[in-house]
DNA sequence: TCGAACCTTGACACTAATGTGAAGGTCAAG
DNA sequence: CTTGACCTTCACATTAGTGTCAAGGTTCGA
């Protein structure tokens, strides 16, 4: 698919496809006149792309954590550099760290909610 | 205490604890100099701050929580009107999306990790 | 063959979150 | 009284992530 369909399938700007693209996130081929040609799989890339983007990843750590997502369904034993596997487990570290900073606040505010009295 | 002293003890710059202070996200009180004077409970909220800042949450969406994260000890009952009830709880939602995808990802991650051979 | 609807790259601009530095006030210790 | 370590405000710079527009090529249907 082109640039246009993979934007109205995700809701993700042109604009920003290209950015990802310019960021080494998501990846196309070309055709013969220069347009960009998505695999069906961009789109749930793209997605996870978008879903790590809101929650504060910046595009470079997200680059570092790229390989772990295309190979999530696939079964292929990965061979990696004892670097890479240093660099993503920090970085698994700060998800963790991450997550517990989120629910903490989430159920604060499920707390405040559950005593609140709402009137207006 | 004063900004430096703050500073060091929860290692954010005075640069952006005024930052903060301008966005409401943290106050202070002036001495007769016109030095910022901070209760101790300001540690606390400035790293509660950053903690949700680093997870991608927009200042002006931290503001929104302040009530929630200001009381989570104290067992005050609030009387707020419906639509920030309502903005709490779409805050809340949207907290519970990221927590997910962040979870998602870090699974991925160790599933990765799991399933690699570690050279070099 | 013309126009609409795509696509391309490039550039300029905005916001949020920061860093950095200037110019100056306050204060305590030597 | 001066020096150094604080503090103040103001302002300019930078980065990441976006929006938007300009100038132009491609494709396809009327």
């Amino acid at each position: 698919m082109r640039i246009g369909e993979l934007s109205t399938r995700t809701g993700v700007a042109t604009r920003l496809l290209r950015y990802y693209e310019e960021q080494g996130l998501v990846s196309s081929t070309r055709e013969h006149n220069g347009y960009r040609e998505y695999a069906d799989s961009a789109i749930e890339r793209v997605n996870q792309v978008r879903g790590l983007i809101e929650a504060g990843i910046p595009t470079a750590v997200i680059r570092d954590m790229l390989p772990c997502l295309a190979s999530t369904s696939n079964a292929i034993a990965p061979v990696i550099q004892r670097d890479l596997a240093e660099t993503l487990a920090e970085r698994r570290a700060q998800l963790d760290q991450r997550i517990g900073c989120l629910a903490k606040n989430r159920d604060a505010i499920t707390s405040y909610l559950e005593r609140a009295t709402v009137t207006g």
